[in-house]
Parts: C-alpha cells; sequence; structure tokens
RNA sequence: GGGCGUAUAGCUCAGCUUGGUUAGAGCGCUUCCCUGAUAAGGAAGAGGUCCCAGGUUCAAGUCCUGGUACGCCCA
C-alpha cells in the first residue's frame, strides 16, 4: 500500500487572522488550555485519552459528578452499586478490566441520568492464595512451620502481600477511565469491616443457622493439614499411581426375615476405614441377588450386585446359586453387624441407605461402605440419614480411641493387620463379619502437592450455615432479582440453589476474619461463647485485641494471633480451672465476601440508617462463575440476616478467552498484552471491545488484537471525523464574521427536511439507546450507537456537505446556520448519549463543541427537546432506498456516477410523503431531474409493468389450510387470475381481501432501466447519455482529478488555487463550457486551458487530461 | 452421570419469546463506483445441508422429543 502524503492542517499562526471557535478547550497541557491548533483530523487516541485523563485528575471531575446529584429523601435517589472486590494478588487481566468497565458504564449513565451514584473501590484480602504466596515468599511448607515462625509474622506477611499490587491496580482501573473511589475504599482485612463480618457471625448463631460439624476435606497427615480442592488441583503430579490393599468384606444382616444371617458384601480400598463403618449404601434401581456358597467358615450366602456375579467366580463359583433376587429398594434400612464393634449402638447406624449417586456396578460389589466422615459421599449419606459421623482418626494420621487395637498407628500401616485380624476374626472384629477377598488394588490417587505423602479424606471440625434451612426463602426471594441474561435466574444460579448444602464456613487457617466462638477446654465444663462486637469482647476479657500499625499507634485488630490471646476462666466451672478458648479457626473468605454489602459501612455499628435504605443494591456484575461465589454468599447472607435480596439486578458476564479460543494463559501468551493494547489503542477503543461483544450475554469471548483494532475503525473514527468536519467548517464559516466567531448552537426543531430528519432520527435513537441502558443491555446500546453513527457521516453529513460550504464572504446567518446547528446538536447529544460508552473521547469532543466543564457532568438528553416525527424517519428510509436502487441501476448500466444523467421517476404508493426530497435524491445520484410518482397514476400506467401475485401465507394459513400451498405454489408458477368482479383465484383456490397483495413488476424500457424497490413500487432511471451530458460528466471528472490534486499538494480545504488545464479537445471543451463549474468546486480564482509547463496528469474518461495549480 | 448455556456466511454474531414459504448485520474477499471531513462510504457479487435425526403443523432456523459437539457449573 502506498502511504498518503499526510494532510496539512494549517494552523492559524498569524495573529491578524481571528482565532477560531472550535475546539472550544483541548485537553492539552497548555497553561491556558486554549488550543493553539485546531481539531487534528487523525487524533492519536491513547495520547488524547491520557490528557483527557490528566484533566479529570486535575479537575476532580469524578468527585463532582458524585456530588452534583442530590442524595434525595432517606438516600431514595442514590443508585448503589456494589463493588465486586477482586483478590488483588497479580495483575489485572481482561476479565478484571472487563467487569471493571460495566463497572463504570452503570453508573456514569445512571449519574447522567441523575442518580447520585458513590462507587467505591473494595479490596478482598484475605484466604489461603495471601496464605500461599506468604508462604513461598517465606521458603516455609507447613503450619507447623507457620506457627514456628510465629502467626503475628505470618500474617504481617500475608498483609504485604494482598496489598503489593494495589499501587499497580489503581494505575490500570485509572488508565481504563474507570471512575471509582480508592481514597475511600474498603477492606476485607480493616477493623471496623472485619467487626461487622462477626456480627453477621453472631446473628446467624443466635438465629440457631450456625452450627458445628465435621467437613470432609483431602486431608494430609504429614503436614497435618487439610487441603484445598485448589491446592488439590496444584500441580498434575499430584494424582500418582499407588497401589493399595483391596478387602472385599461381608457383614451380617440381623433383620429379621428370609436374609437374616446373609452377608453384605462391601468392597473397599481403605481397610483401614473399616472400624468406622457405619452404613452400607446400595442404588436403589440396581439389581441384586443372594448367592448360597461356601464361605470362609462354611456355608453362606452373600449378598452382591448381579452386574459383579462374573467378578466374584473364584468365591463364589462359575454358575452361582442364587437363593433371591431383589433390587436395592429392596434391601434398604436391612440393618448389619459392623464389622468392628468400636461403635456398636452408634444411633441410626449399620443399616443399607440408599446412595444411588455414589454406587455403580463397575467395580467391587455394588455395595459400598460408608465410614461417615472419611469420604465425601459418605458424609452426604449419613448426614441425610441422621448419623452423626465418627473420628477415630488423629490429626497427625493415627488411630485414637475408642480404636484401641490401633492406637497409634498410621492407617496406612494399619491396614495388614486391619485385614489380618478381618481374617481371623480376631481382635475387636465382629462375629459374623467375613472377608471373602483380599487382593491388590492399582489406582490414581491424590497426593500431598508439598510433601507428596498419599492423602486421606477426613472429616475435620468445622462451622456451618445451615443453608438448607433457609434455601426455600433463598429460592423466592431470588425470583425479585433481575438477571442478565435471564436465564441465570432459574438456571445456573436458581438450581445451584435449589441443590445448596451447608456452608462450611470455617477454615483451619491463620489469615482471614476470626470465628468469633470460645470454647470451655474442659468438656466436664462445656460452656460456647459467641461474640459478635468489639464492645462484647470488651465487656468479658477486659479489652480488645489489638496490635500496632505501621505508625506504632495501638489499633484494634481481630486477626490472629491477637484474638487468640483473649481468655478468661470458664464462669460454669466451680473449680475456676477451665478456660475459653477461642475456637482457633478462621472465616472462609467468601464469608468476607459475603459480607460486604454490610460490612463495608461498619453496619450496625455504624451508618445503620444508611444501609436500612440501600439495601438491597442496585447492581452488580461479576462472571458468571460467581453465581457459586460471591453472587451465592451475598444472597446467603442477605437472606438469613435481612430476608431480602442483597442485590436488584446482577449483570453476570461470559469468559474471556485467548485468541486462540483457549482459556488466557501467561505461558500460551494467547492474548494481546493488557498495557501494550492501552498504550496502541487506548482504552475506550478496548471498552468499546468488550462492552459490544457478547459476553456480556453471556457467551464467550476471544480477545483479539484485531477486533480492537476494529473497534476504532468503526466507532471511534466516525465519531471523531463528525467532529472534526464540522470543526473544519464551523471555523470557517466564523472566519469572516465581523462580530467574531461563529458559534453554534444547540436547536430543537429545524426547517430543512435533511436537518429535520436527522434531528427526529437522533430523537428515536436515545429512547432507543435509554431503553438499552435501562435493561442493562449494553451490547445492543452498542449496536444501536453504530448503526446511528452510520446514518450520522453516511447519510447526514454526506448529504449535506455542501451546505456547510459557504462561499467566500457569507456568514452562517439565517437560513445557512442550519446545518451547522443541526449537527452540532446531534454531535453534542451523541457525545452525552454514549459518554458512558465512549467516556475519553466523547470528553474530548463535547469539551471542544461546548466548552463545559464535563460531558460526565451534563444529564441524559431529553427526548422532548427533540422533534418525533416518525413519518419523516420513515420517508427518509425510502428515499435511501431509491437512491441504493438507483445506484444498482447505475451499475447495471456501468454509467459511473459522475456523469450525470437526465431523470429519475420513482412510482410510489405515496408521493406526498417524500415531496422536498428530489434534490437530494438528484444530488446523491448525479441527476437532471428527479420525479416522484403516484404508483396508480395515469403517468405510471406508461411503463411496462406487469403484476405479480403474493399470498400471505400468515393471513391465509388459518383460513385454507393446506390449500394455502397449493395458491403459493399457483402465486409463483402464474398459475392465477383475478376475475372481472375482482375476486382473486390462485392455484385453483380463492383468495379474500387481506390474503394477497397485487404488486407491480417492471421490466426495463429501451431508454430506461427499471428496477422494483423493496417496499413497493419502482424506479425507472433514464439511461440515455447525451454529447451535453457526456461533456459534464468529464467536466466532473476534471474537478475530481484537481481535488485530489489539492489534497497531494497540502492545501487546506479553504485555499483558493490557479488552475491551468491541458488535454484532448473534449476536455479543453468541457473546460470551455463548464468554467464556472470546475471553478467553482475546486476554488480557483483563475482556470485557464493551455499546456501547463509543470503538469500533473490526471484520470479522466475517454480522454486524456493534464493540470497544473498553484496555490492562489 | 446431572443442570444450564451455545451451535446460523470464511470470522464474530443477530433473528427463535409470537412458525409464514427469498434467513440478516459487521468484518473479510472480488469487481465497479464515490470522495471539498473520513484511515471512511456506496452498488453488485461470491459465500448458508440455520449441528444431526425424528415429530407437531397447511407451513419449522423458530415449537416438541432424542442425539452430537463445545463451554460453564455440579457430581
Amino acid at each position: 500500500m502506498v502511504p498518503r502524503p499526510a494532510r496539512v492542517v494549517l494552523a492559524r499562526t498569524t495573529t491578524q487572522e481571528p482565532p477560531m471557535t472550535y475546539p472550544k478547550v483541548q485537553s492539552t497541557d497548555s497553561s491556558d488550555g486554549r488550543p493553539d491548533a485546531g481539531v487534528p483530523s487523525t487524533p492519536r487516541f491513547p495520547e488524547l485519552e491520557e490528557r483527557v485523563l490528566a484533566y479529570w485528575q486535575a479537575d476532580d471531575t469524578f468527585r463532582a459528578s458524585v456530588e452534583a446529584r442530590e442524595t434525595g429523601t432517606d438516600g431514595d435517589n442514590e443508585f448503589v452499586f456494589y463493588d465486586g472486590p477482586p483478590f488483588a494478588n497479580g495483575l489485572p487481566h481482561y476479565g478484571h478490566l472487563l467487569t471493571g468497565y460495566v463497572k463504570d458504564v452503570v453508573p456514569r449513565y445512571q449519574t447522567m441520568r441523575g442518580r447520585k451514584v458513590e462507587r467505591r473501590f473494595g479490596w478482598d484480602t484475605h484466604g489461603l492464595p495471601a496464605e500461599l504466596e506468604a508462604m513461598r515468599l517465606n521458603g516455609i511448607k507447613t503450619t507447623d512451620e507457620i506457627v514456628e515462625m510465629g502467626i503475628d509474622a505470618f500474617n504481617e506477611a500475608c498483609r504485604q502481600s494482598v496489598l503489593k499490587y494495589t499501587g499497580e491496580w489503581r494505575e490500570y482501573v485509572t488508565r481504563q477511565a474507570r471512575w471509582v473511589d480508592f481514597d475511600n475504599d474498603y477492606r476485607t482485612l480493616n477493623p471496623d469491616y472485619m467487626e461487622s463480618v462477626i456480627w453477621a457471625f453472631k446473628t446467624l448463631y443466635d438465629k440457631g443457622l450456625v452450627y458445628e460439624g465435621f467437613r470432609v476435606l483431602p486431608y494430609c497427615w504429614n503436614d497435618e493439614t487439610p487441603l484445598s480442592n485448589h491446592e488439590l488441583r496444584m500441580d498434575d503430579d499430584v494424582y500418582q499411581n499407588r497401589q493399595d490393599p483391596a478387602v472385599t468384606v461381608g457383614v451380617e444382616i440381623t433383620s429379621p426375615g428370609e436374609l437374616t444371617g446373609a452377608k453384605l458384601l462391601v468392597w473397599t480400598t481403605t481397610p483401614w476405614t473399616l472400624p468406622s463403618n457405619l452404613a452400607v449404601m446400595v442404588g436403589t434401581d440396581i439389581d441384586y441377588v443372594a448367592v448360597a456358597a461356601d464361605g470362609p467358615h462354611g456355608p453362606d450366602r452373600f449378598i452382591l450386585a448381579e452386574a459383579r456375579l462374573s467378578a466374584y467366580a473364584r468365591e463364589l463359583g462359575d454358575e452361582p446359586n442364587v437363593v433371591w433376587r431383589g433390587t436395592g429398594a429392596d434391601l434398604l434400612n436391612l440393618t448389619y453387624t459392623p464389622p468392628f464393634s468400636y461403635f456398636a449402638g452408634h444411633e441410626n447406624a449399620f443399616r443399607v441407605v440408599a446412595a444411588d449417586e455414589a454406587v455403580t456396578t463397575t467395580d467391587g460389589t455394588g455395595l459400598v461402605h460408608s465410614a461417615g466422615a472419611f469420604g465425601e459421599v459418605d458424609k452426604e449419606v449419613t448426614d441425610r440419614e441422621g448419623i452423626a459421623a465418627v473420628m477415630p482418626v488423629g490429626k497427625d494420621g493415627r488411630f485414637t480411641a475408642p480404636v484401641t487395637e490401633y492406637e497409634g498407628l498410621l492407617v496406612f500401616d494399619a491396614n495388614s493387620r486391619i485385614i489380618d485380624d478381618l481374617k481371623n476374626r480376631q481382635a475387636s472384629v465382629s462375629d459374623g463379619t467375613i472377608l471373602l477377598r483380599r487382593e491388590t488394588y492399582d489406582h490414581s490417587y491424590p497426593h500431598c502437592w508439598r510433601c507428596r505423602e498419599p492423602l486421606i479424606y477426613k472429616g475435620v471440625s468445622s462451622w456451618f450455615v445451615e443453608v438448607t434451612a433457609i434455601k426455600d426463602r433463598m429460592l423466592e426471594l431470588n425470583q425479585q432479582i433481575q438477571w442478565v441474561p435471564d436465564h441465570i435466574r432459574d438456571g445456573q444460579f436458581g438450581k445451584w440453589l435449589e441443590n445448596a448444602r451447608d456452608w462450611s464456613i470455617t477454615r483451619n487457617r491463620f489469615w482471614g476474619s476470626p470465628v468469633p466462638v470460645w470454647k470451655s477446654d474442659d468438656p466436664a465444663y462445656p460452656r460456647i461463647d459467641v461474640y459478635g462486637s468489639f464492645e462484647e469482647l470488651e465487656r468479658d476479657f477486659g479489652s480488645i485485641p489489638s496490635s500496632l500499625n505501621e505508625e506504632g499507634d495501638v489499633v484494634p485488630d481481630l486477626h490472629r494471633p491477637y484474638v487468640d490471646d483473649l481468655v478468661r476462666p470458664n464462669p460454669d466451672d466451680p473449680t475456676g480451672r477451665s478456660m475459653m478458648r477461642r475456637v482457633p479457626d478462621v472465616l472462609d473468605v467468601w464469608f468476607d465476601s459475603g459480607s460486604m454489602s454490610f460490612a463495608q459501612v461498619h453496619y450496625p455499628f455504624e451508618n445503620t440508617e444508611w444501609f436500612e435504605h440501600h439495601f438491597p443494591g442496585d447492581f452488580i456484575v461479576e462472571y458468571v462463575g460467581q453465581t457459586r461465589g460471591w453472587f451465592y454468599t451475598l444472597h446467603v447472607l442477605a437472606t438469613a440476616l435481612f430476608d431480602r435480596p442483597a442485590f436488584e439486578a446482577c449483570v453476570s458476564h461470559g469468559i474471556v478467552l485467548g485468541s486462540d479460543g483457549n482459556k488466557m494463559s501467561k505461558s500460551l501468551r494467547n492474548y494481546p498484552d493488557v498495557s501494550e493494547v492501552l498504550d496502541r489503542d487506548g482504552a475506550d477503543a478496548m471498552r468499546w471491545f468488550l462492552m459490544a461483544s457478547p459476553i456480556l450475554r453471556g457467551g464467550n469471548l476471544v480477545v483479539t488484537e484485531q477486533g480492537i483494532r476494529d473497534c476504532v475503525r468503526q466507532v471511534m473514527i466516525p465519531l471523531w471525523n463528525s467532529w472534526y468536519f464540522f470543526s473544519l467548517y464551523a471555523n470557517l464559516a466564523g472566519s469572516t464574521d465581523a462580530e467574531g466567531d461563529f458559534e453554534a448552537r444547540s436547536i430543537s426543531d429545524a426547517d430543512d427536511p435533511m436537518d429535520r430528519y436527522v434531528l427526529a432520527k437522533l430523537g428515536q435513537w436515545v429512547r432507543e439507546m435509554t431503553d438499552h441502558m435501562d435493561r442493562y443491555a449494553i451490547a445492543d446500546a452498542c449496536e444501536s450507537m453504530r448503526s446511528f453513527l452510520d446514518v450520522l457521516t453516511n447519510w447526514y453529513i454526506r448529504r449535506s456537505r455542501e451546505r456547510f460550504w459557504l462561499s467566500d464572504g457569507q456568514a452562517a446567518e439565517g437560513a445557512a446556520r442550519a446545518p451547522f446547528d443541526t449537527l452540532y446538536t446531534v454531535l453534542e447529544t451523541v457525545c452525552r448519549v454514549s459518554a458512558p460508552l465512549l467516556p475519553l473521547t466523547t470528553e474530548e469532543v463535547w469539551r471542544g463543541l461546548t466548552g463545559g466543564r464535563s460531558v460526565h457532568l451534563a444529564d441524559w438528553p431529553d427526548t422532548e427537546s427533540l422533534p418525533a416525527d416518525d413519518d419523516l424517519v420513515a420517508a427518509m428510509d425510502a428515499v435511501r432506498e431509491i437512491c441504493s436502487a438507483g445506484s444498482a441501476l447505475r451499475k447495471a448500466a456501468s454509467l459511473r456516477v459522475r456523469l450525470p444523467l437526465a431523470s429519475l421517476d420513482a412510482i410510489v404508493p405515496d408521493p406526498a410523503a417524500l415531496e422536498g426530497f428530489e434534490t437530494v435524491v438528484a444530488a446523491e445520484l448525479n441527476l437532471k431531474q428527479v420525479r416522484f410518482v403516484a404508483i396508480d397514476s395515469p403517468e405510471a400506467a406508461g411503463y411496462d409493468l406487469s403484476q405479480r401475485l403474493v399470498v400471505h401465507a400468515r393471513a391465509a394459513g388459518p383460513r385454507l389450510g393446506k390449500d394455502v400451498q397449493r395458491a403459493i405454489k399457483g402465486s409463483k408458477s402464474g398459475d392465477w387470475s383475478v376475475a372481472d368482479d375482482g375476486t382473486v383465484t390462485a392455484g385453483g383456490i380463492a383468495l379474500v381481501d387481506g390474503e394477497y397483495t397485487l404488486e407491480q413488476v417492471a421490466d426495463s424500457a429501451d431508454t430506461a432501466q427499471i428496477t422494483m424497490l423493496p417496499d413497493g413500487g419502482f424506479i425507472a432511471l433514464d439511461t440515455r447519455v447525451t454529447p451535453e451530458l457526456e461533456r459534464e460528466g468529464l467536466a466532473r471528472d476534471i474537478v475530481r482529478g484537481v481535488q485530489q490534486a489539492r489534497r497531494d499538494a497540502g492545501l487546506d480545504v479553504s485555499d483558493r488555487i490557479e488552475l491551468v488545464v491541458g488535454g484532448s479537445a473534449s476536455v479543453l471543451d468541457a473546460v470551455r463550457v463548464h468554467g464556472d463549474l470546475i471553478a467553482g468546486e475546486t476554488l480557483a480564482t483563475s482556470l485557464t486551458t493551455g499546456e501547463p509547463s509543470e503538469s500533473t496528469p490526471i484520470d479522466v474518461t475517454d480522454a486524456t487530461a493534464v493540470i497544473s495549480l498553484t496555490r492562489a
């Protein structure tokens, strides 16, 4: 591609000339803010953005935009937006930016609608990621080492790590032009925030919605810590092949009946869990059999899934003797003797229970042994069955009481002794228990990512929120929430709620809000105290937990270890020896996030009134995965604490993918660098790219550099060029005004049809945008904006250009100022409406137009002030169709547009509606004459027309049934007729009014080309080319050539030239006849023919031409 | 294995709620045109088994059932 010569915009540097009006102000760094050059034709958007950002900072525009709005009675004019706090342990990526843009677009819009929108940034600071980072930095791997290092020092390291990137975050967020208050932010580690969090815990406790129980987790007995699922997937080496013993054990049925004494066969690869057996799980629909065979202790009956019989042929025979058949349902509630006697008599235990989700017949026996707290499914099933968990394994992975025979043995080491005892029916193995088979089993087994020892699943003590108790209410309240996209409500979120289980909210860790529970350390004198405030703590302990901050001041601090230091004698213990000590756990970090609605304002200790009137919040936005995260925890706590939803509207967007369609990955480098894009294409381009994408409808989005650049081309450049065009001619219009600069002004109506059209269209568009934004349909708003820009640039401006060209000495007064005022009004309104979507670009344009302080302080446009004229808009659409069809005719006849043609007739149903637009069509298609003719007029009959029948299936279908297909077929094949009385028959079927229309179809005549219009009617173009027309066409070729030469020479649009034209006789002839046209169009003060000395050849049709021009 | 979503032009996506016989947009591509703001724009064209299979219906991209693939979530 050959680079075009750079456009030269001549700056007014001489003081003789009056200063230009536009831009009124520019975000330059010049001292007075007064531009010394005009609007650049092609701005570098990123630089422009940096200047606007600097202006905002200096001007404090954000604060002004919030303060300009009234709070209203009880804050009813406030729009409450909750910031979903990010965890800032890394730099922001596209997902954060995306959410950040939405978090900016909606508040900006609401602000312009007159609402007051406070926006506080929030930081999520607690939790395992912070601890892992602190451990990595300190080179430690176990919780013992943390204790060794000192919890105070460790937590301080966590604090440092979570605040490490806050500076970078602020830079990115500021650069993306998101307005949010960083100085008045909230952090989940602040004492105020944490006090609200423990208040929530205590309130739930008082409501009976918190209880203590077991939570089953992968557990490392070596590091003595549970692992999160996140840690379990830490790397690919976590799952390694391991050989374990597998045993098939029979337990004896005790229920009276035909199966009494039969053995339920269970298979397990963790024999060490058999002492803790509490139930046997079956699938209710699975077929089971009882088989008579010789067992290790004599003849016996064994129950297993029929599908597993062949796997036990060795023990049960190739042709087993089936003595009973049934399904799992038949086995339910049969009781049995537990394999070991340690927990004999355990309430509700030792029964056959249903576990359809967990039992398969792909391996084992089709019956599964459940050991309560040693498996996730086991726990779930025993909970469901009301069987309390047992935990005879200590935190070191060794057996404890009451499993005395193996006490002190690591569970893996106990396996072989347990198997031996089963085989020999010794130790605490019950009579009736048999060991049918022992084998070894190779399987993929999880190992600790730190120490590589095999993990076990183990119940650890945890506190729960009893979500199941409020589930129904949560579902009800969910119906009040407006979800975007709306299927989330009853889909991903609703389903998740339906399957909600109790929420384990405690973690056996260090860096987090404390579990505010103090327990007696002597079970003989049990007591539990739960605290919900500093005040209550001080009342009972005489002081509040505190630490030294960076300045050395003593400050309240609910973190460990300070909160652990609060210990007091147990008031219920008359001996005075037992002490109240805090449960050492910390709260799940999601409990923090779910508390943000009230904790960010330190409710209920402060701002109670404010909170009452600002809850639920109006709007939140996050990634759709938060349906089980933040959306969920907000909803749980709001329901449990306040019996209200936490938010009224929720945008849940999709996933941002890398350029190859895969998840964004640093190592694959499959996505464009964020700062590079900001530096090269700018924040508005990125904003538009993300906001216009299907991701806001819940789809996924592939981020590509090309996609972002396309946004600059499709939206930002057209917008800017409209502004540039306006400034260029508005400044010229003012240059001869003796009174001073020309200033356009806002208008509410116009006489000129084109002006009135664009204003009416503008009004329609504003209403459309309002509707989209009210529904959080941001992508739809972007699409609407793009289509309006098309109308503006490619129709209104293009068709109105001549009206902006004032002749020398003409001031833009009276009718001459109409196009300027119109375009000013449109641009000013467009800026306001698109300000949330392109905040930086529109700021520059709007301020340049108006000289005002900020577009973001302006109000959303009032469409009452614009003409409402749907008929006019429809008429213009028809005009555009005529032009479009006319272009097609020209194309078909190979007649270039520069060649004028004599006439075009548009034969349309309602020519009166188009009156006044003849000149528009004539100019667009370069015609001498345009006429709009009624389709039923005698004149229209002059064209060679035939009729076409169109059957309206929608209207005729219900009446005619399947005959409608015959009628349609007939109308297409020509098998139709109109009777004298007007009855229309098609395919032998008589049609009634409304079921058909008769349309005129035109064929080309000799002298005219004819084509149909899509909405009825047709146009006829006179394609005869006379020598006169040909000569004028040639003249216009010359004009075009001269214009290009002007541009190549870098002339300003208002520069006058002296022009010499030479070439073939036809060229000289065209110059002779159309000299005025050529000179006028090219601003030539002199036009002569001849052979110029330094000449430039130009392209003209069927001739040769050379020109020479110099600036006059 | 279950739930939710998605599947339409080379690419990115509308259309589906309310079925109507010729399925659209943007980008990209080809040709021509236009350019006194434009890095733009216009016209024509190429490009579609509307994921598959059944069903309902006079009529299905659209409604129903069952599959397939992908994504998210859960197990």
